[in-house]
DNA sequence: CTGCTTGCAAAGGCTTTGCAGAACA
DNA sequence: TGTTCTGCAAAGCCTTTGCAAGCAG
């Protein structure tokens, strides 16, 4: 198992990672790996797009959303729905929940180990759990 | 008239309803407050445009649109998002939480009582909490 | 060679918005 | 009368897709 920590060294570092993920490491593939690793955990396309065109373009736009995607597809990283509007990618993909301020859109990890969930109800038949989200919403005290 | 007869969930209760929750009862807004409140819980902005339009069109779709977000900000019913393209509008206002089947799309409900959420992690400083979402997702046993 | 990848532009889907006319207090 | 609503069409946003060119194995 990867652990964060573990995935956010040099180039070599994130090629060895996607290769792990069965993800073949193109140049633009290790670009977005590298800014999802090392920026802030919670990303939006869009600043995943400018992260990786900072200094000049590199990628393309429909490119990183592909690349997303199939990051999502392969694991590596997950997404975290706020709202309708705001997709976030979470390249910490150890379980844990999420505080999100309305007022702000800041969005904070909480361990898993912070928040015990209790008295899990009984699923449908048919139907095993695949995961469990929760999001704790806040705003400014006023 | 239609096929909602419902007692219950008259036109002059809809009225009511509306009233108490400081929205001026248009006779747009009483159709999509009945459509909500009479079909199953969890409906899309688009399910309800045309549950409400079902006989003959009574609503544009903006009004929908717009009533929907009216609805949300005078907190008669609530926004699940389940994922970026599948926002909910729920009718039950009563602390409850939710069971996603990710391979047939259905949603059910469960209870706040079923579900003992314990050591809720400490706010961020000058943050209240404004809820709790907790979403379980299931899949189909293979 | 053959199959992935990429990038551009176009297409899509969903939601919001501008504005004029209608409804209502 | 002055506000508030409604509906149409247009605009916006974000994301996906079609397709041709580029690369990799």
């Amino acid at each position: 198992m990867i652990y964060m920590n573990d995935k956010a060294f040099g180039r070599e570092h994130t090629r060895q990672l996607l290769l792990e993920y069965d993800i073949r490491p193109t140049s633009q593939r290790v670009e977005i790996a590298n800014v999802l690793l090392t920026q802030p955990q919670h990303l939006s396309a869009d600043q995943v797009l400018t992260g990786v065109n900072r200094l000049r373009t590199i990628v393309s736009k429909a490119t990183v959303y592909n690349t997303l995607n199939l990051f999502v597809d392969k694991g590596l990283i997950r997404q975290v729905i706020i709202d309708s509007s705001k997709v976030f990618y979470d390249s910490n993909t150890a379980v844990h929940h999420h505080i999100y301020n309305e007022d702000t859109g800041v969005l904070h990890d909480v361990e898993a180990g912070e928040i015990m969930i209790e008295n899990m109800p009984a699923l449908p038949d048919g139907t095993e759990r695949a995961g469990v989200d929760v999001i704790i919403r806040v705003k400014n005290s006023s």
